[in-house]
RNA sequence: GCGGUCGUGGCGAAGGGGUUAACGCACCGGAUUGUGGCUCCGGCAUUCGUGGGUUCAAGUCCCAUCGAUCGCCCCA
């Protein structure tokens, strides 16, 4: 058996990937006008940025991590998410001293050493942006609508934005402590899953599909806010509605990183079999600080770019693909074909898009190809025209020929192809 | 990490122990000495993911392994 690709990895083949080039401009484009700059960083980081900024107990760090030790005997990490790169970068470069607020994107691959599943795989890719340094609820709703728009804009239907507040680690500890005591009477009785969400991440059990019942009644965290987490809470929900984002507040809403305060949302659109979520962010404002830096406060949002595509196939989304040829030239002969070269890259250097055969074949299955490049045009040089100097130009659409000079034959078919 | 289903040509897909591995699409060639899309004719898997086993005989049964796919935990 030869080589494959390793497990939960996809090769982009041409006709996919324009889709992706698609996005991916859409995405650029978006931020432009929203006045986000692009940020690159590296693929993999020494280990421990993960384990202080995704956080120890999460699942992405716990169990999803691609860990390996160098050549130096360092722990490093393939990344599992864009944001502790960036703060990273941030604090190393000391973005903080920019006089204004720090405005960043990144689109690129991320690694989870997952079980592959409709819309999950272990190389995925993400759209994300961070902005730094205001703790401003306008900030949370902007990243909120950028989200939003990008979604909207690159044509996926149906969106559902779900907005909660996670409040700050004292409102946390408190909540956790009332989940508990409620589920407690019932511990005994919940699905397995949930016995251990008990102990590891008790919020989550209002999730569960299973134990829905048990659920009923439970005290939410928005019971539990203090008087700033509920006004900035408050704050984020009356930008969205004046900018007509619409949104619903999931008091349930539980992310699956550590670093959240405040505003939590995520992205749902059905199509992709059990996984509705296709994005999801939130507020982190004690993040850069544990990171190393002076403390700075951030929100931002990780946008699944597989999961993107997916949607937009399952709603049937028309994506542009390839455009048609231009000019496909024909040659007979040893003498014509030795002049193909020349004339394509002409045409070429013209701005056409044109092609010509390279494996011999005769005429019959050149005009073939030529068809299936829905070439506008097909130009055969025969030993004929040649020695006229001169080339004949078929108009594939309707069938009609021309004769033109061979010196002017680049101009013209550019004029043509206006 | 766990569970279900599946793995036959470039693609889709029959065949479910008996020995030339259907068919469709795509592709290539010809009918048409220098012209595409339609039609007709012809060609195109020494081999059924891989390894091992059962059998006189194995795509076909058994085991293992790898992969795909769907789901669980969790997430993009």
């Amino acid at each position: 058996m030869s080589i494959q690709k390793p497990k939960g990895t996809q090769d982009l083949l041409p006709g996919e990937v324009e889709k992706w080039q698609y996005v991916e401009s859409k995405a650029r484009e978006l931020c432009q006008r929203f006045n986000y700059r692009e940020i690159r960083t590296p693929i993999f980081e020494h280990t421990e940025l993960f384990q202080r900024g995704v956080g120890e107990t999460t699942d992405i760090v716990e169990k999803e991590m691609y860990t390996f030790l160098d050549k130096g005997n360092r722990s490093i990490s393939l990344r599992p998410e864009g944001t502790a790169g960036v703060v990273r970068a941030y604090v190393e470069n000391k973005l903080y001293g920019e006089p204004d607020v720090s405005k960043l994107y990144y689109i690129g691959p991320m690694f989870r050493y997952e079980q592959p599943q409709a819309g999950r795989y272990r190389q995925l890719h993400q759209f994300g942006v961070e902005a730094f340094g205001s703790a401003d609820p306008s900030m949370d709703a902007e990243v909120i609508a950028l989200g939003y728009t990008f979604y909207s804009e690159v044509g996926i239907k149906d969106v559902t934005v779900e907005i909660n507040s996670v409040g700050n680690p004292a409102v946390r500890a408190v909540y956790r402590e009332k989940i508990q005591q409620f589920f407690a009477p019932v511990k005994e009785k919940l699905c397995k899953d949930c016995q251990s969400r008990f102990d590891r991440n008790p919020m989550r059990i209002l999730d569960c599909k299973i134990d829905q019942k048990y659920g009923e009644g439970a005290p939410t965290i928005l019971e539990y806010l203090d008087e700033e987490c509920s006004v900035h809470f408050q704050a984020v929900q009356d930008y969205l509605k004046a900018m007509s984002i619409p949104f619903r507040i999931n008091p349930r809403l539980v992310r699956g990183l550590d670093y959240y305060t405040h505003t939590a949302f995520e992205y749902k659109a059905a199509g992709i079999g059990a996984i509705d979520t296709i994005g999801g962010g939130g507020r982190y404002n004690g993040l850069v600080g544990q990171i190393g830096g002076t403390d700075q406060p951030g929100v931002g949002l990780g946008l699944g770019l597989e999961r993107t595509l997916l949607v937009l196939q399952a709603q049937g989304a028309e994506i542009p693909v390839a455009r048609p040829l231009d000019v496909y030239l024909v040659g007979l002969g040893e003498q014509a074909e030795k002049e193909l070269p020349r004339l394509l890259h002409e045409l070429r250097q013209a701005g056409l898009k044109a092609e010509k055969d390279y494996l011999g074949r005769k005429i019959k299955a050149q005009m073939k190809s030529a068809d299936r490049y829905q070439a506008h045009y097909v130009a055969i040089l025969g030993e004929d025209e040649l020695t006229r100097g001169e080339i004949t130009v078929k108009t594939m659409a309707t069938g009609e020929q021309q004769t033109v000079k061979l010196d002017e034959f680049a101009a013209i078919m550019r004029k043509l192809s206006e």
